[in-house]
DNA sequence: GCGATTCTGGACTGCATAGTCCAAAGTATG
DNA sequence: CATACTTTGGACTATGCAGTCCAGAATCGC
């Protein structure tokens, strides 16, 4: 039994359910999801969800969370953690593009959407989602650093302020884009993006 | 009579609904907003809300992005309109962290939020809400081509996507501002991309 | 195999909410 | 002043939802 106290099969199921609710969420927000909904599309029984998240609807949406947010990054290695080159970011961009197009018909939506929803409801989760944010942007900052020290940005390029700019620019690209219903935005935010990090080449 | 054909009390009422509902909605969320918690905010009564918007939530989350999208966009004025010199848009770049900093509080939350609960749910909002950024968007595309047309920009300088990548900064660090509970990555965020617009100074 | 624990199903409760309806009060216009 | 229209109040219904409960099936530890 795993350290929780669930077996193989109950793992898988809780599994299965944060996923498939995973994908209801990220279409149609916390609120448009109910747990009959979740019921239906993993076939499970209401007590199932409480079994398995007992502080109810919103203990399974932190647990999706952490679990889109996993997806998130993996679909940008090997790229995010090995920043350490032009070409490097270059594939990394194009990696998350690709992500995002990839998946945009189901959940077109990232994490960032949910910030709004939980901004003032969830504090917790809130706090979930700041901490994936800063993960994330740990990984972009560490990446300028290294081409900092790889002699390929200046002294003048801030690592911490750039990698908050690439981010942003991520997140607000994907709100253009969910806005406008086509993923351009996002490519473009991006590339001026890199364009400002390129600025500081030496 | 108005051309709706409203007395001008009607009007007024109408508007202290919109108003009201504005500032609950957005720190709320459309989700977390119900008709009851409008009725006690504004003092109007169930027939009321129906008889101004025969559509109900729905239209009046419309009425709402329209008036709040109007108010952003003032907040902004004069610079908005007239982005000529590399001092305006830092003009600018202020009013809008003024803005969101005086409002952080009440609704810390811009409309960017309502396009991740509109997706799916509401495609005329979503709509709504494209043009509102669509328009934004135009204002500082004008501003950029007025640069471009001073001379102090240089041909290679794209309009269109700098503007894009400018509202993208906006929207991105706003999220981030969000998660995180604390506005400075709205400012770096736009810092970065003038500095981006800035790398095209001839 | 057997007892304890975990897993699963489905019914049930209680509540919050969107939307309807009708009748009364107020307000224009002639 | 009279009539038509707009505005307002509040009760009423429908429904959908989160969360509870209990009993039965499966599974684990020994």
């Amino acid at each position: 039994m795993s350290p929780q106290g669930l077996t193989a099969k109950g793992a898988a199921t809780r599994e299965r359910i944060v996923v498939a609710a995973a994908d209801h969420v990220l279409t149609h927000g916390t609120a448009g999801t109910s747990l009959d909904a979740i019921g239906v599309a993993t076939s499970t029984s209401r007590s199932q969800l409480f079994h398995y998240f007992p502080e109810g609807k919103a203990e399974l949406v932190r647990a999706i969370v952490a679990c889109q947010g996993e997806r998130v990054l993996d679909a940008q290695r090997p790229e995010l953690d090995r920043l350490d080159s032009w070409a490097s970011w270059k594939r990394w961009r194009d990696s998350v593009v690709a992500h995002y197009t990839a998946n945009s018909g189901e959940h077109g939506c990232p994490i960032g959407s949910l910030a709004g929803q939980a901004a003032a409801s969830d504090p917790q989760l809130r706090a979930d989602i700041a901490a994936y944010f800063e993960s994330w942007r740990g990984h972009l900052r560490a990446g300028v650093q290294r081409m900092r020290a790889a002699g390929l940005l200046r002294r003048g390029a801030d690592p911490d302020t750039l990698a908050t700019s690439l981010l942003a620019a991520v997140q607000g690209g994907l709100v253009l884009a969910q806005a406008r219903g086509d993923l351009t935005p996002l490519g473009e935010a991006l590339d001026a993006a890199l364009a400002g990090l390129r600025s500081y080449a030496s």
